[in-house]
DNA sequence: TGCAATCGCTACGGTACCGTAGCGATGGAT
DNA sequence: ATCCATCGCTACGGTACCGTAGCGATTGCA
């Protein structure tokens, strides 16, 4: 059917990851066992071994499987481009699976060195992102040099993060736009 | 030696509970087992199990046993209190123990009721002391009584919660003092 | 000092999971 | 149509954990 034929040892390897990806969403990272995700995906527990040597691996390849890289804009407002940048992080990060995924996630990272890389690179990658557009607003002046940008980020993502983990609650646009207007009136007064 | 003299099951049950305590803040919830708690404490399985019918019981029990309540002040200005409101809770939430267990703690009340009540209940009680310290900034006239009490809860909250439990540093007094003062500075600016 | 409650110890049955091995079946490229 | 890589299936050894049971030892109060 495909002209593009897909290998066979591909689609195998696919079902896995997100049968596996669904699985930790569901029970989490330790309780999710590589019987059940073979029961699940209709994947051969050997075959499963033949992809994947440990547990540990088959996790962090899942999770970043279906981790998505937002889309970062430009328009020259700041406040609009720190609303989408964080608008399209929250979709990225907490919502859907990966949302059901990262509490287990990093708690499981605090023991297991390579999903404690992964998700520290991911949280990384997020505040390089936010980082950017913030300097590039410094550097049209739109912002005083001098901003503490760490702070700046940690006080715009924070919000948006212990809404989604701790409250449980939707991160909406309009949270977001209330946050993003909020610290900005902020750091924009202060001085 | 003791006056009051302590009821030996008493000490026991301590002892379990403290270990437990221990043993969930290293190693997370599902991982710590009652074999394992046995042996560090010294005391018999079979005794803990005297004492605590099941394991989710007891793991609840021990993190209850070790959520100290914050001290509320009402010095009249809304900055100070605020900063020793978020200051006392940041001890007694994500410091010590209680913070090396909360990650843990907040992944496995997803999928356990009785844990999923305490660790809501805990959080709500947390919002409601500083709610109440920002009533009483809005009944002295200290912030507009139109505040989005909530939106203000959860923009100092979610900054320190986010330092602690993603990015896993310190919460130190200068953060807290930060946070608390840019975010007034919005919320009295923007309107 | 005696007695009853409580404890420690050891052992057990049952379950769940990890990771491996062997073998027959399948499927897709040639 | 053939053939080899890949798969599914079943079974296994080993480990860890849960929660229970029986019994002898200890403790602390009377």
């Amino acid at each position: 059917m495909n002209v593009q034929t897909v290998p066979r040892s591909e689609r195998v390897r696919q079902q896995v990851l997100t049968t596996t990806a669904e699985l930790v969403a569901e029970v989490g990272v330790e309780r999710a066992s590589i019987d059940e995700i073979a029961s699940r995906s209709g994947v051969a527990k050997s075959t499963i071994y033949r992809h994947f040597p440990t547990k540990q691996v088959l996790v962090v390849e899942a999770a970043q499987s279906c981790m998505h890289i937002p889309v970062i804009t430009d328009t020259g407002s700041l406040r609009d481009d720190l609303i989408s940048c964080f608008s399209g992080m929250t979709k990225a990060s907490y919502e859907g699976q990966m949302g059901d995924m990262m509490l287990s996630l990093m708690d499981a990272a605090q023991r297991d060195p390579e999903l404690n890389r992964m998700v520290r690179a991911q949280t990384d990658q997020r505040r390089r992102y936010a980082t950017n557009v913030i300097e590039r607003a410094i550097a049209r002046g739109q912002l005083p040099p001098d901003v503490d940008v760490d702070l700046l980020v940690t006080l715009i993502s924070g919000p948006l993060v212990y809404t989604k983990l701790v409250r449980r609650r939707r991160v909406t646009e309009e949270l977001v736009a209330a946050v993003v207007d909020t610290v900005l009136a902020g750091f924009l007064q202060e001085r």
